[in-house]
DNA sequence: TTTAATCTTGACAAATTTAGTAGGGTATTC
DNA sequence: GAATACCCTACTAAATTTGTCAAGATTAAA
């Protein structure tokens, strides 16, 4: 279960984004070139985080992408939910509206299936870009 | 992320062999119809069970599957960890010999990876199948 | 106003995984 | 020897993954 190069290419940028927030916009090729990441591929990445509302566009030159909101505000939980989809082991403990399991009553995994649930989520809903940035910096330092 | 069906119906199908240990085999086909799973994908499903060493089974008349040890001693984490392979969201934070990610040092996102690899094997590696009968007898109990 | 930078959209596609289905073979018991 | 049950392999349709490519729209700057 490890998860597609869809939310570890798109967590990465997001990290990018989140260091030049306030600084104007970065351009995608940038990046690309500082994650390694396909530039092509890449767009269609981030055009998934703009229509989930993370970044917007400045088209034309001097453009690029910039977050919409501080990097306080932004958990690594709303990325990967815009790109890997819900971030549990089943889909019935999702909060998605879709109760899809007739057989919730008598169903043996599904307790099992929550608590992993909670455990994600405790980590990722509480992280955020700002405080991937912080443990950055501190291993920056270290060196 | 949502797990795929090998691990989900996987699980159930060693929840009922934990219910039947020490009362002899039990045969697919019983497993297949309790936990609606279709019986010829459960039989490449328990294959993999098989060499991963959790179950064995009796060949003819009277076959079937058993535990090999008692549901105290095999842990969720064992049972996923043959059926989905490593779970974490990262190769890089799985125990594995291969230490893949190259750029593991100034790599952004390698320490979130780890707090959710981290938080999901706290549930799954202390979680038995004889915690799974126990939750499931009381929520019986309760209705 | 032209040019260059940049985003936008959509098409295409190889490789892999998922989620089975089908069927013949083998061992055991009654 | 008939019934039961595991064992193994092959096949497949559909979806997902992981990209690549090309044409076009928009805007800043020269
Ligand atoms: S797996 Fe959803 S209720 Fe059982
Ligand atoms: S994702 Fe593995 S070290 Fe960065």
């Amino acid at each position: 279960m490890i998860l597609s190069t869809k939310g570890r290419y798109g967590l990465k940028a997001m990290f990018e984004l989140g260091l030049q927030y306030g600084k104007g916009p970065i351009p995608l090729k940038v990046i690309a070139e500082r994650q390694t990441i396909p530039e092509n591929y890449l767009e269609q990445l981030i055009a998934i985080l703009r229509k989930a509302g993370l970044v917007k566009s400045v088209r034309g030159a001097q453009g690029g992408y910039l977050m919409l909101r501080p990097p306080e505000e932004v958990t690594v939980g709303q990325v990967l939910l815009a790109l890997e989809g819900p971030m549990a082991p089943a889909e019935c403990v999702t909060d998605s509206e879709s109760p899809k399991c007739k057989l919730a009553s008598g169903c043996v995994t599904r307790g099992v299936w929550e608590k992993i649930s909670h455990s994600i989520h405790d980590v990722i809903d509480t992280m955020t870009l700002q405080h991937m940035i912080e443990e950055q910096i501190s291993t920056i330092e270290k060196e």
